[in-house]
DNA sequence: TTCCAGTTCT
DNA sequence: AGAACGGGAA
């Protein structure tokens, strides 16, 4: 037997709201981080109905830490849905799933995949830069991607497989430095045995992790900022502009999560949206 | 600096 | 297609 899946909360349960939860919160986020206040998690966003009480301030509130502040608005919104629309049941087929706030490709395949044990392909950095690599060696679009990495699930072991395939990608055939001399299948990886040549397969392909600006002096610098603050309640603009620290672009940075549903302005003050 | 179990808007 | 969107960790 080779190595087991990594050991992580979100394995240990089929719930598909819970399994919605952890998957927005795994958007763009280190399975670590996340793991690290699972326990936190569950009591905070554990069923739909849960959320929804908290109001989205308040979830915005407890979503310190996680970064992308939009997600706990959309969680929020998603909640709603689902017990608006879907009487509190997480819907199964794609096209419901897809039309929940929040929802992408990728969740809604992962939600099928790891809730209700369907067999279709998780496609996210990892997986994308393992079909790249290892299936075929080149580049690839993300439609012929996920079509690649469709052909490989397994009847009847798709969760396995997927979960397999994500702590691959995660432990062994990383972005930065592969562990190729540990690798279980690089006697059949398209890039080794291509002796290597050429670009990594995996820096150019679709759905791998594009570059962004400088975090530092940024307007989302300034967002994070402002909304770590407001977290602590409402606040004048002038004493927001003071305890952020920001200056250069606290302007744009405010108007943009007002405009983005997240901060309200009132008469005198700025708060989370109710 | 780069990258992280992506989604949404333009 | 490209940009915007957090913040932490290697």
């Amino acid at each position: 037997m080779g190595p087991r899946l990594r050991s992580f909360p979100w394995r240990q349960t089929r719930d598909p709201w819970v399994i919605l939860v952890a998957e927005v919160l795994l958007q763009q986020t280190q399975a670590q981080r996340v793991a690290d206040r699972f326990d936190e998690i569950l009591e905070l966003f554990g069923t739909p109905e849960a959320v929804v009480a908290l109001g989205q301030a308040g979830v915005v509130e407890r979503w310190s830490g996680f970064g992308y502040n939009s997600r706990a608005v959309r969680l929020f919104r998603c909640a709603q849905t689902v017990v608006a629309v879907h009487g509190g049941v997480v819907p199964h087929r794609r096209d419901d799933l897809l039309a929940l706030p929040g929802i992408g490709p990728y969740t809604a395949a992962a939600i099928r995949a790891f809730a209700f044990e369907e067999d279709v392909a998780v496609y996210d950095t990892n997986v994308a830069r393992v079909i790249a690599r290892a299936a075929l060696g080149a580049p690839v679009a993300a439609g012929a991607g996920w079509a690649t990495a469709q052909q490989m699930v397994p009847n009847e072991r798709g969760w396995h497989y997927n979960q397999a395939v994500l702590d691959f990608g995660a432990t062994i055939c990383t972005a930065r430095r592969p562990a190729c001399e540990r690798c279980p299948i690089s006697r059949r990886c398209a890039y080794a045995r291509a002796g290597f040549s050429g670009d990594d397969p995996a820096r150019t392909t679709a759905g791998t992790a594009r570059r962004q600006g400088t975090f530092r002096g940024s307007r989302r610098e300034a967002r994070g900022a402002i909304v770590e603050v407001l977290r602590q309640g409402p606040r004048t603009r002038q004493e927001l502009q003071e305890a952020t620290g920001m200056h250069a672009h606290f302007d744009a940075a405010l108007d943009g999560l007002i405009a983005d549903g997240l901060v309200t302005s009132s008469t005198e003050r700025l708060a989370l949206s109710n």
